[in-house]
DNA sequence: CTTGAGCTTCCAGTGACTGGAATCCCCATG
DNA sequence: CATGGGGATTCCAGTCACTGGAAGCTCAAG
């Protein structure tokens, strides 16, 4: 298989998987033309690391999973412990996010938003003095 | 001012405040020996854009911000929009990572995470496929 | 033979900093 | 007066995961 038909099955942008192949998460063949020449097995790795990308994983925590999943005496246990962590990581991403939700909306519903100049939104910004 | 007392001050660390200034965000004056000077203005404007990014606003935003806080002709409509859309954004990067963190638990619940080499989420990663 | 799509490499840019190196300045102490 | 330390300066490079674009090669169709 050529880049085009692996970036269509994968749902992966040739670009991306290039990039891929440059920091060393695949590994394709070549044509004697110098066309890269996916295996199916790359294309089940690049269908690999779209998911785990789409689920947040680093870019190294995929190489790493990438690597349990080849390993046959891996347990169990690496795998949670690493999704595990990122899970936690991810919740305190939304906590923050929700805590910024929350003052933006408020200063929004406080706005009157009309051709005045009067704004609650900036006075908040400006109010942080010491 | 020196930058060292702007930084305490306005919680901003010191290579943040020269990278403000680099971007344009602020014109501090210079001593003669070369350090720069801040006048109470820019102290004013550096807690002005650390509260502005800590609501999440990119610093375009923050750009268009400032402006708007300093132009006394401005509509409280145009800071009401622009802190709108911002809160879209927030909520969609939050209904992104909810998704994910779904996925992801019911993923990280359903591994036993034990000894044997048997996972439910690198099956998950692997089970996409055409 | 030409055209156009698809492939190649390489370089640069994104956002918002952050780290580090080399050098300079100021003040206080011996 | 030398020195030492803390704080300041500039500049370059790196982060993360791509993405855009230029220049040039390959292949199949007409």
């Amino acid at each position: 298989m050529n880049i085009g038909e692996v970036a269509e099955k994968s749902g992966l942008p040739a670009k991306t998987i290039r990039y891929y192949e440059d920091i060393g998460l695949i590994r394709p063949l070549r044509h004697d033309n110098g066309y890269r020449a996916f295996r199916p097995s790359d294309l089940h790795k690049l269908a690999f690391l779209g998911r785990a990308r789409s689920l947040g994983f680093s870019i190294e925590d995929c190489r790493v999973l990438m690597a349990l999943y080849e390993d046959e005496t891996r347990e169990s246990a690496q795998v949670k412990a690493l999704a595990q962590e990122h899970l936690t990581q991810i919740d305190a991403k939304i906590a923050g996010l929700r805590a910024m939700r929350e003052t933006l909306a408020d200063l929004v519903d406080a706005c009157h938003g009309d051709s005045r100049p009067d704004c609650p939104i900036l006075k908040d910004l400006a109010s942080v003095v010491k």
